[in-house]
DNA sequence: GTCTATATTTTGATAGAC
DNA sequence: GTCTATCAAAATATAGAC
């Protein structure tokens, strides 16, 4: 599987641009980041990074497939996702504002059109719900959480304050801790509101 | 105080810029909003438009500022925030996609780099968690929310799961009833879980 | 696979007439 | 207050040599 021959070098290098586009459009958002900007930072021109991408969006779709690839498991399409697996996806995240960054600013900016960028973004925000709710679900089978809540609201809450805290974060991070809100959101839905958060 | 004389038509067609500015930033975002095809939505020429506003920043704070005290009191600057209000709010953008996506683009785009949108959103942010927690508190004193849990968690989390789920339902209205969701957070938050949601 | 060169478009902003 | 005309600076994308 490993690349051997003429491909070697193509592959090494589309790696290499991948990664300062990442950063490039995580820094600077989808409009402002430059195609020739980025072919710079790779060590190439413009024209060269166009013959590994045709086109400023196919790199850029690239990127947040990559990214999505790297939250799930490493190798095959990312498969099983929990409440355990967001929180700690959150906790991830502290280290690595540019990727916060990135999907911060793509998912506001999807929304502005039918794209591929706006597809790729609901059905991501689809699966993710669906995959927190069938964990819900489980562990209000399980007695974990109560049964008289809806395991959808739940879910979609679970995600929408996991982006919200991402923005606030974002703007002033030493004023928002994400993983202790995410959790003690996580801790109103489990207990029955009377005992506190977990110490730490 | 009303405009008389030769300022009466400016105002006016400063205010029919504006409009016409609201919607078009909330359907593009700053980046890709061009300040020619606004012009030219309003009737002007571009070199027209940039009479009223002299630079495209100025004209998009102008839009922001002024769609941020349409949800506070109309007359002065906002002043009280609840949770009441916060909810209220939510319910009413329902009926207003372009302000949503509005604020879902601009707020994701602010924190691009430090500028004077970024400096709006930043103190924004703080002053309506600082609002809410002040409200929290109150309930709390007033045994409407349980003591131990941290006033600036809830007040942060009731923010964040606002702008999440703005997102979500802007990718799919259908799917994601807003109002419904933040009101199921809210009565995680002052009930102790065993009952649900009022029936409505 | 990578380059230089260029076509094409679009943008924000300004100058100056009316 | 609004216009026409224009500038200067980007951007994406393509053509064709090497």
């Amino acid at each position: 599987m490993a690349e051997r021959g003429p491909y070697a070098k193509g592959v090494a290098k589309r790696e290499e641009i991948l990664t300062v586009a990442l950063e490039h459009f995580a820094r600077r958002g989808y409009d402002r980041a430059s195609v020739r900007e980025i072919a710079r930072e790779s060590g190439l021109s413009q024209a060269g990074l166009l013959h590994h991408f045709s086109s400023k969006q196919e790199l850029f779709l690239e990127v947040i497939r990559r990214r999505d690839d790297r939250d799930g498991d490493p190798v095959n399409h990312r498969h099983l996702h929990s409440v355990d697996h967001l929180i700690a996806a959150v906790e991830h995240n502290v280290d690595e504002p540019g990727l916060v960054r990135l999907f911060v600013t793509m998912s506001a900016e999807s929304v502005d059109e039918p794209s591929v960028a706006r597809s790729f973004f609901e059905s991501r925000y689809e699966w993710l719900r669906g995959e927190l709710r069938a964990d819900i679900r489980a562990r209000q089978d399980a007695g974990e959480v109560s049964a008289s809540l809806d395991a959808d609201d739940l879910a979609s809450l679970m995600v929408a304050a996991a982006d919200g805290l991402q923005l606030q974060w974002l703007l002033q991070p030493e004023k928002v801790d994400m993983p202790r809100r995410l959790k003690t959101l996580w801790s109103l839905m489990t207990q029955s509101g009377s005992s506190t958060q977990s110490p730490e």
